[in-house]
DNA sequence: CACCTCAATGCAATCGATTACAGCTGAGTT
DNA sequence: AACTCAGCTGTAATCGATTGCATTGAGGTG
């Protein structure tokens, strides 16, 4: 248990624990016969740094932390792969925590990584309101960068795709595959993804001239059982219209699951579209049509964003917000646009 | 970003740094005024202990590091959860690590927690030989203890399920429904899950005389994409058995999907059982007969036994080895007892 | 009143690595 | 021969919190 120090090692070498320092940080001044015999200590004695006494020393831990509000979602965990990988370039190690869609638990977490001295920290808030306190005084103190979701009203750099543009490519597909009336599935409009997302549809069903009966915008939480539930509401309150569109991949599962549990063939009566492409989206049946993520460049501008917040540090430019354009990718849940729509 | 310390506390409060410490951090000898003026002076000031100079003081960090062979897992993401929530009770935290499958990043994982003065580590090993280098020597420096996997031939802590009872079930399941001839599919026999689920399923196989022809025992990785492979293969080499038992329900997705691709009816011809019941597993058409792991105790266990290593911590006695009783849940992908088999 | 006990508090060392500053050495310069 | 300067290397301060030991003083005892 005893771990060998600085101090062991320039013993063993006979020199100074300065010079040892130099030489295992490459920094400074130190003959090479002397850098041989350090190396040659540290190697027998296997020598280690410790980190916790380096971050103490220059408040620098090459460690960032990653908040999510649940990695028992796909999206989230394959989100947190990429920004691990893109970390791993640059010599950081990342801390993950889970919210647990909770935003005391989510500030906790903020406060306890900042407490740990990490460079910088990834965030997708848990709530778009509710989560506002503890991310706006965390970025206060360091890099902070939003990822996917964000905080309403908060100054910091964000990087995540144009649900808008995303949106309007689903709402298109699904015109062109007949439909002429919509639901949309969401969470919360406090949630900025579901806010956004449904933003989009609308707009773009308004244009084309898609019914979306107010009454058919069902809002709950990102989760199987919530589009179970909804598409029984929807069932229960006078059937279902033409498309379901869903603000992520796991309501989408959970909606077709119902559908065919109720008897509505999917896509033949009813359209279904998800979000995110999770890997579980192309494994259901029928394979769901979704918006695809460029989640690797997403992670890729986040790390960016971050590196770049801690290098300038003291001049708090203006934060930049980045969106990536999505891709819809269509499978079996949709028709195909030469498909004639069975009603019609 | 300059931080409060305890020194401006300790002035504040016009008293020592000594005063400031044991009044914050233990219930040292404190007269009531002066805690009162001292808990002020913190408040007032916004006090935050600074973790890194308390863990280099008291080498603790109530930190425990988990490194998981994939975060895209869904049964690790979700014991990974189990785990967090059982940690948060004892007032520790998680540092989560991925290692891609890949015992080199494993070992840079292990090295790197163990640098950052993690009290505890928990580790579901990715290889069951290349692993053991890694775990062996950083079971050496800290507390240890393998969850579900384990290395062979290491002297560490181990919980998990017992993979040979469960087979036992699962095979006799697959028997009451009519199978006669099955294969497995599973990763590498230098998994121990694949190994232990393997040896289950083999030993009970026989004694129910169910055919298990040596070449339809397919060893891949845990994935839908091998699962999907596996029955390709089975199908090209002379058809399938009566049922196909998966290591784990990743693989028994793409089974599943391949053999309805395949177009063999899931169960009626052909039955598919999986295991770790993910939540996904019930999602898939047909939803998924697989093996529940008792999530939450596994993770409570291994809590309790790091806990207990960190205590005794000098006295390094004999290791445990807790193995849980799984249970059996049917689902549709196989057939019930009494519906007699399709070909008999 | 002298002496003792004990709670409250401060001083200073400590954890391990980094680094400003100073000292030393020897080659090069005048 | 005296002097400069660059290149190495060591000494000691530092990061912030904790804690063993010393000190103080109030209250108790004989």
């Amino acid at each position: 248990m005893q771990r060998v120090t600085i101090a062991q090692v320039a013993e063993r070498a006979g020199v100074s624990t300065a010079t040892v320092s130099r030489v295992l940080s490459r920094r400074g001044q130190v003959s090479a016969a002397v850098e041989r015999k350090v190396r040659r200590a540290a190697d027998d004695l296997g020598y280690q740094v410790n980190v916790i006494a380096r971050a103490l020393r220059n408040s620098r831990t090459d460690t960032v932390g990653m908040v999510v509000p649940s990695i028992t979602n796909p999206f989230f965990t394959s989100l947190v792969e990429s920004v691990e990988h893109a970390l791993g370039k640059e010599g950081k190690e990342l801390f993950l925590c889970d919210a647990r869609s909770d935003p005391q638990i989510e500030a906790r977490r903020l406060a306890s990584l900042a407490a740990r001295n990490v460079d910088g920290i990834i965030v997708s808030p848990s709530h778009g309101v509710d989560s506002r306190p503890a991310v706006q005084q965390t970025a206060d103190r360091l890099p902070l960068v939003q990822l996917d979701r964000f905080v309403d009203g908060t100054t910091t750099d964000w990087v995540g795709v144009d649900d808008v543009a995303a949106m309007r490519q689903v709402v298109d597909h699904l015109h062109d595959g007949g439909a002429r009336s919509a639901a949309f599935i969401g969470s919360l409009m406090t949630h900025s993804s579901t806010e956004q997302r449904f933003a989009g549809f609308r707009r773009r069903a308004e244009e084309l001239n898609i019914e979306v009966k107010p009454d058919q915008v069902l809002l709950g939480d990102y989760s199987v059982e919530w589009g179970e539930a909804a598409v029984a509401r929807l069932i229960a309150e006078g059937g279902l219209p033409d498309a379901l569109v869903c603000a992520d991949d796991l309501i989408a599962l959970g909606v077709t699951r119902a559908c065919r549990a109720h008897g509505f063939a999917v896509p033949r009566q009813v359209q279904v579209t998800g979000y995110d492409d999770i890997e579980f989206s192309r494994l259901t049946e029928p394979a769901l049509t979704t918006v695809h993520q460029p989640r690797d460049r997403i992670a890729a501008e986040a790390v960016r964003l971050l590196a770049a917040a801690g290098a300038k540090d003291a001049e708090r430019g203006p934060h930049a917000h980045i969106s990536l354009v999505p891709t819809l990718v269509v499978r079996d849940s949709t028709r195909a646009a030469q498909a004639p729509p069975d009603r019609i």
